[in-house]
Parts: C-alpha cells; sequence; structure tokens
DNA sequence: TGTTAGCACTCATCAGCTTCGAGTGCTAAT
DNA sequence: ATTAGCACTCGAAGCTGATGAGTGCTAACA
C-alpha cells in the first residue's frame, strides 16, 4: 500500500491533534478537522489502512487512534526535511554575562526547561586530548600551595596542597619557571619519567615538590576525563504530561534523570546526526535509555572549538513539539557558540 | 489530663508502629504489640484519650490513628532527651579523597540519600565576610589573563579577561605585587575610591589593567555571597514512601526540590537548635518550607572554622526515623569537620 | 469505483450499589 | 479499673448498568 497524499494529510491531522490533546483522536474529530472535505466514514477507513501500515494504533478497541512511533518518526522527518533550510526565528533565549562554563551550563538548562517545558539535558564539555597549557604555584599560606592547573580550552583548576619543604619567593619563582618549561604543552602519558627525572634534578633540593606538584595534575586530568558532568532541569515537567506522570513512569524517569550516570548513553555519540546537524531524535523505543521508552529525547552536540565538546538534550513526551524543540535547539547553538566566542575573543 | 506511664507507652507504639507500616494503627494491634498487657478495650479508651490530648488523629472515623504533629513531636523531644548523651554509634559513612568542596557535598548529598532512603540538602558554605587573601594574575595566551582570587578561608575563583594593553613579564610580576600590596586582607567594601586611585596612580600606563582586574574581582565576591549554591539528591526517595507519592504530593515536592531557591529558608537559619546541637527537627507544619508540610525536616549547620558555614537536612515522610537521621547526622558533622580540617592540615 | 450514511457492536468510564472487614464507642459484667 | 461484647461507621473493593465515543461493516449513492 501506498501513502498517497490523503493519507498523509490525515496521518499529520491526527499527529497534530494528539500532541494538543493527549487524548486518542477519532474519526469524526479529523473529518471537522479537514472542513469535512471527508465523511468520518472515509477517514475511518483510511485509518483502518494507516493502522495495517504501522503508523497508528489504537490503544483499544473502540477508542480514537493515537500515532505509533513509526508515525513521529515519519512526522518529524517531515518536519527535518521541510523546515531544514528555513531560517531559525528569533528566540527570546538569552545568554547573559559568563562567569563559569559550569554556571552557564546550568543556566542553560534551566532556560531550556523553562521554555520548553520538558526536561533539559546538558552535558559538560568533555576535552578530547588533555594538553598542560600553563602551570601556576602560588603561596597562600605559610605552609600551603595553591597549584592552578590550566588545560588546553582554558579549562582551570585549583588544589590547595599542604607542603613540608617551604619555599621562599625566590625559589617559588624557579619553580614556577621549571614546572611550565618542562610540562607545557605536554598530555599526560608525555609526562614520564624521563621528564620526571629531570624536572627532579633541576630542582635539586626541592625535588619532593615537584613530587607533590606531579601528583595534584595528574589527579585534575584524570579527574577531569574520568567524571562526565551531567546537568538536568524541569525533570518535574513531566507532571505535565499525563501519560508520563502516572506513578510508576514518573517515578523511574526521574530517577534515571537524577542518576546522571545512567544518561552518559545519551551524550557519548560522537554521531552529527543523520543530517549533519548535529541532531537526533529518538523516538521511543529508540531511545538508548531504557526509562525513556515511553519519550521521546533530542540531542544536539555543540561544539565550542578547540574540541571542546558537549551535549544538550530534551526529554518529553512522545507528543513533543519537534518542530518548537529542534528550533530552539539549533538557536541555542548559534547563541552558545557565538556568545562563547564574544567571550573568548 | 496527664500523660501517664501507660499513655506514654501506647503513644510510642502506635508511632513505632506506624513509622514501620505508614498504615493507621488499630486498637487490637496496639494490644498485641504490648503483650497483651491491656486489652484492646482499654487501649481504645487511651487513644480516646491521646486523640483528645492532641497526640494523635483519625484518618477518618472507624480508621486507627495515627501520629498528629504534636505526636512526633513529642516523641522526637524523648529522642533527643534520651540519647543525646549517648555515643553515636559507629557510622560506615566514608569520605574519600577530596578535590573540590563542592564535590565533596555533592557526594555527601548522594552518600546520605543513599544511607537513609530519604532526600538529601547540603548547601555550600557562606562565607561571613570575604576577605581578599591573594590575587594573581598569569598569562594564559598571548591577549588574555587569568586572574585567581583566593578568598579567605580558601575559596579560589579563576576569571579569565582579555586584554588589550599587553603586559610582558616583569610589568606582570609588578603588576602582581601591587595588586597584592594593596588589596590584600580587605573586605569588598573597604576597596574604595581612595584605594582605587592610588593603585591606579602606582600602575601608571596600566591603570586600566588595574580597572579590569578589580571589576572581576568585584564580580567574583558578589557572585559569592549572592547565590547560595544548594545541592540535593535522592529527591526520588520519597516515592518509597506512599503518604507522599501521590502525584499531587510528588511533583510539589519534587518542584520545590529542584528550586533550590525555594529552600533557602531552610538553610537560612544561624540557629543553633534548641539544645546547642545545631540540628534541628521540622515537623509537619512546622516546616519553613510550604510544600514540605507533609514531611518532616531535618537540618543540621556544620561549621568548616574560619566562619564557614553550611546546613545539611534530611526530607522525609513525618513516620521518618527520627533516631537514625539524627544519629547519621551528628556523625556526619564530626567526620565532616575532621576530614576537612585533615585536608587544611 | 470511490464515497457516504446508517447501524450494530465494543469498550472505557462513571455513578450507584453491595459486601467485607477493620476499627471504634458504649455498656454491662467482672 | 479492666474487660468482653455488640452495634455501628466507614473506606476499600467489587459488581452492575448506563453513557458515549468510536469503530467496522454493509448497502446505497454519484
Amino acid at each position: 500500500m501506498e501513502l498517497d497524499e490523503r493519507k498523509i494529510t490525515i496521518l499529520k491531522a491526527i499527529i497534530k491533534n494528539y500532541m494538543d490533546t493527549g487524548e486518542p483522536v477519532g474519526s469524526r474529530t479529523i473529518s471537522k478537522y479537514v472542513d469535512n472535505r471527508w465523511s468520518s466514514a472515509t477517514i475511518r477507513n483510511e485509518m483502518s489502512d494507516l493502522e495495517e501500515m504501522g503508523y497508528i494504533v489504537q490503544p483499544h478497541t473502540s477508542a480514537g487512534r493515537i500515532p505509533s512511533d513509526k508515525g513521529y518518526r515519519f512526522y518529524v522527518d517531515q518536519i527535518v526535511l521541510e523546515k531544514d533550510s528555513e531560517a531559525a526565528g528569533v528566540q527570546e533565549l538569552m545568554i547573559k554575562r559568563i562567569d563559569r562554563l559550569e554556571s552557564v551550563l546550568k543556566r542553560l538548562a534551566k532556560l531550556l526547561a523553562n521554555d520548553t517545558n520538558y526536561a533539559a539535558l546538558i552535558s559538560g564539555p568533555r576535552y578530547q586530548q588533555n594538553k598542560l597549557k600553563f602551570i601556576q604555584l602560588s603561596r597562600v599560606d605559610e605552609d600551603k600551595l595553591l597549584i592552578v592547573t590550566v588545560l588546553e580550552g582554558n579549562l582551570i583548576k585549583n588544589t590547595i596542597v599542604h607542603v613540608r619543604d617551604i619555599l621562599n619567593d625566590d625559589e617559588l619563582l624557579n619553580m614556577n619557571i621549571l614546572l611550565n618549561s618542562n610540562l607545557n604543552g605536554l598530555t599526560i602519558e608525555e609526562i614520564n619519567l624521563d621528564v620526571i627525572s629531570r624536572m627532579k634534578q633541576q630542582a635539586g633540593s626541592h625535588a619532593d615538590v615537584v613530587d607533590l606538584v606531579l601528583e595534584q595534575v595528574a589527579e585534575v586530568i584524570r579527574a577531569d576525563s574520568e567524571d562526565l558532568q551531567i546537568y538536568t532541569s524541569g525533570a518535574t515537567n513531566i507532571f505535565k504530561y499525563p501519560e508520563l506522570s502516572d506513578n510508576q513512569k514518573a517515578s523511574e524517569l526521574l530517577q534515571t534523570l537524577e542518576h546522571t550516570e545512567l544518561l552518559k548513553d545519551l551524550v557519548d555519540t560522537g554521531d552529527d546526526g543523520e543530517n549533519g546537524t548535529g541532531i537526533q531524535v529518538y523516538i521511543g523505543e529508540e531511545s538508548p535509555v531504557q526509562a525513556m521508552r515511553d519519550c521521546s529525547v533530542v540531542t544536539a552536540n555543540y561544539e565550542l572549538g578547540e574540541g571542546i565538546r558537549g551535549t544538550i538534550g530534551i526529554i518529553g513526551p512522545k507528543r513533543m513539539d519537534y518542530e518548537k524543540v529542534l528550533r530552539t535547539l539549533r538557536t541555542l547553538m548559534v547563541q552558545l557558540e557565538t556568545t562563547f566566542k564574544k567571550e573568548e575573543r
């Protein structure tokens, strides 16, 4: 059987209606929706066909129809196809003054959740190869040193360590020079025994400080590549959609959103999306996360230059407003990139 | 009417039972619970009295009784009274290696939620008066400076700024000396026009760099005192308690836990608790947060020395295991303090 | 041949009803 | 003062029938 013009019109009408109401939609409703172009009986026949073809399903006999995963998939593909070239509409999303990337991401997730009324998820950037850019030792107390480690991509980490061996100002300056001249531009793999022993030799009586610093630096880099940061926001938005908010499902979904380690499958994809936009849509069972099989998930990969990449995602009911979500995500990508570029200037 | 020995025994039995089951408890149950010391009829008379005195309520006629807020209050006061001197039992709570305070707090919240099966809340420390301890400028790129600001209490903030005016190494060194000699030990209020103009004068041709740095420092300090960090964990634990997990209540509670600004009333109290332990128990309506009127909230204030204070809290059903929660929180305080002291050494 | 009107049928939902059992309050006996 | 007994209450659970939205099928129509 072929998906002819009329079937497509009816299918779209069903999906649109279901998106609005969340209720199964019947043949009479559709008949009215298309200005009685066809009677409910005709619609019924077509619906019967559409069901046979797998685009819609009946939750139970003599209820209206709701779109199946395949139906949504068709709809989404249509949208992506039709609207992709269209200029993204102006959004009122505003990213204000930036302090730390982390706080931006958190705020962004909140904005996104508010704007869409779905749950939002955002992963902190992962850095491909962590090259050391800069190390700075400073004394903050008599016996405490502050180690500031700057990695490629201007990722900054601080550590305070206690030292037994107290350096005077000149020694500290020399130590800084020593560290930077030896370590700058190296990845953690490149800091081998050879480098270390050379540094220790140069450090002379303060070799143990070198040890201490290296240990902390290694720690910092490891910690950074290990735990992927994921922030979520608006998780409770799911209560706005009856089909998700029965206790069993809501509980499961919220628990998943709370335990970010369960979400890493969503942000792990280096995939650029089927159409090169970096945007991916998972409908129902397509989702890699078990608890989201009754939802749709839209993810987008952002890239802030220098190989710093992360993911933004929206989790909502299958009847989510794909058009809006896709539009919002696209706009956001652009905004995030420009804002960040301006910041970096 | 007096709360005699028998009434107390019965009241405790009711509360204990209700804590276990979450169901209203009837006279026969209590009669069995006290090894038939009294018959169900006697218990009924006593329960009638207890109800009249306000310690228990009937959710509806011919249901068993459940403790009222006043009943719980009595119970908690008893526990605090009886067990306060007792040495806190050994806890398996372990705080491992510390990197940043923030991550410790997050992990702590998670631990706490797991351990208790209630929702946990933890507020980052607020610093009473933010004195500048140390400022360090470093060049990270040709035209970018890293400003590391260390506040009293070793709170470290990083900012990267773009500079038009490029300093060479010597100038940078001098700028660092200039900044530190003028600003160290000052609170933000103390950085007045006088100080600023003096610094600009000393900076000579690089006065605009001073402006830039001061602006960022002011920003850092303001941001820090403004937004109180609150982390929550285990919010979905509330689904484990039927009396909290109907859709209406669960949704409201989870939304409140998600919007941390609504929680600040819980952590705002400089109060040390009625008995000087820094622990406070809010039962039902006593809670300052509207959405928690069906819960109990236990908060504890921690102090990491140098006026750095924050709050840890547990949110659970009114029938929470107060004894365990109080014990856990007390132990945690001690652990947090010692771990942190060791870290600071 | 495609479209439509009509009709019998299905099934979720809801209100009203009954039954069941846990639990109470009261009274009279111990 | 305590207890046994009994009538009573009320929520929960199950059943019933009415309602109505929606379907599939058939026969008539253009």
